[in-house]
DNA sequence: GCTTGAAATTTTAGGCTTGAAATAAATACC
DNA sequence: GGTATTTATTTCAAGCCTAAAATTTCAAGC
């Protein structure tokens, strides 16, 4: 028994090194992420985010969905669809029968706009992950859908 | 060679796939420590990294050594530093010889404080992770080791 | 029709982050 | 010794983000 105490141990320590070499890796990858997106377009990656839900959505999204879609607060989607909607990106529409909610959506100009970066975007993750065969990918995405999961079910357990 | 260039093609979304559920987790994950730091310890993940970091160096780090560690700005690292200063968890000490630069050192207060919030966060990552097995973590242990080799390859790229 | 509570959104205050400008001190060169 | 460059750090302006408060509208119950 004590060797089995002793081998938890060591794992906790396994799993805390992995843990701090994936948020390395990742926070790399995001960060070139972002720098491409500053330097090569002019934007962010939040406001890619916002995009990209849009995108997905042809019909629109309320605020309140974009929020609970991308997992950021209310107040910042408000700051973030302004100012795409002034570069005339995102349109707010009004929604009838409901006169506090609004749907944001892309203009064609902001469809155009996301194309582009969506297209570069793949491109930049392809490189990123060079060397990461689809045998590779596989076995990642089943221990990741463990932790995607375990996210999920701890929502609906806070959910009120 | 038509078979070729289209397994590339699905290869690149799959990558593109991944990327998108390795993020979902790593963020989901981060957000349950800056929750816990914050519900349990009253403190941020930026105030923990800079103990952690000091934690690892007892004669103290430049201020300057201390954000190229952690990857941020200097000026960001002088506002947290601030902030642990003025609660007697960080100690500012000047260099001899060089009266440009500051060493930042955890105090006696700053380490008790950081063992404690240390030894929690192990046991965080270690539930986080429940699932992965010694082997799991070494499998993407070396595929991760593929993207940082990467990075730092760029970073001297970009040396200038 | 009023009132009460819930829902959608924006506003606000405050912390984090960056890149760039400013300051101050050390170093190198002549 | 004097000037220019580099180095260490802080300050600043602006964007992002959150939680909480405020605003407006809707819906239910009476």
């Amino acid at each position: 028994m004590a060797e089995t105490a002793a081998k938890q141990e060591a794992l906790s320590k396994t799993r805390l090194r992995l843990w701090l070499k994936l948020l390395k890796s990742v926070n790399g990858i995001e960060a070139e992420i972002r720098r491409n997106l500053r330097d090569q377009h002019g934007t962010t990656l939040p406001r890619f985010d916002v995009m990209s839900a849009l995108a997905r959505f042809p019909d629109g999204l309320k605020m309140s969905e974009l929020s609970t879609f991308l997992k950021v607060s209310n107040g910042n989607v408000t700051g973030i669809v302004d100012k795409l909607t002034e570069e005339g990106l995102v349109l707010r529409v009004a929604v009838p029968g409901d006169r506090r909610a609004q749907v944001a959506r892309l203009t064609p100009k902001g469809k155009a706009a996301f194309e582009e970066l969506a297209a570069n975007h793949e491109t930049w993750i392809d490189e990123l992950l060079e060397g990461w065969s689809a045998d590779d990918i596989a076995a990642l995405s089943t221990r990741l859908d463990l932790v995607l999961k375990r996210q999920s079910q701890e929502e609906s357990g806070n959910a009120k």
